[in-house]
DNA sequence: TTGATATATGTCATATTTGACATATATTTT
DNA sequence: AAAATATATGTCAAATATGACATATATCAA
């Protein structure tokens, strides 16, 4: 995965619509950054749904808040493991997280 | 997440049944092991559900034979990222992915 | 407004993950 | 059986992800 193309759609390809073959990325890689953006996003919903602050949620996490913030925003140096451990702290579920990849 | 914890839940758990509570992981932590086994299985289902070698699926991923292997062994060097670029790499789509979690 | 609290962004040393390689061990083919 | 092919395991330098920190910018209450 080329870390540039991904920074390149974060900086534009979000905001503008779909991100599927923008800037020429394969499937796989569309898929790939789909997928990432799905989770962030999903974070900050159940952040926000339990109540806590970024703060609150790396202390659960034993991160920083700092790191909680590029989570939410869909960093490209934030891996899946660490969108998924995160949803997990946030008492998420194996089938609740099949349904978030489903619904947009 | 102890690696270590990771390494002997690999040489022991997975082989005599369930690793939920297994060795005082936290709910978190066996949901994240959990995933890691279900993703590595499925990885091994979909190459051979196309006829591929370790080593045609690692060109696919620009990686290595040893790599794939590791991927299919659920090795704890190898991160969900890969596990699921791995997936992606072999054509299966988000909804599928869904379904994969859920199923067994 | 000001102060307080929350979130965003940039940097960096350390930690983890990676592909690649060597080589061992299965598995299949002849 | 041996040879060929496929998979497993160990190691390691390089690449990537990480928490932590500083600090900027919101957001909101007084």
């Amino acid at each position: 995965m080329n870390t540039k193309k991904k920074k390149l759609l974060e900086a534009a390809g979000w905001r503008v619509g779909s991100t599927d073959d923008f800037l020429s990325l394969t499937k796989e890689e569309a898929a790939y950054i789909d997928l990432k953006i799905t989770l962030s996003k999903k974070v900050r919903q159940c952040r926000e749904r339990e109540n806590l602050t970024q703060t609150q949620l790396a202390e659960c996490l034993k991160s920083s808040q700092s790191r909680v913030a590029k989570i939410e925003a869909g960093d490209p140096s934030v891996s899946v493991d660490l969108l998924i451990r995160s949803l997990f702290a946030l008492g998420v579920t194996k089938s609740e997280l099949a349904k978030m990849l489903v619904s947009q």
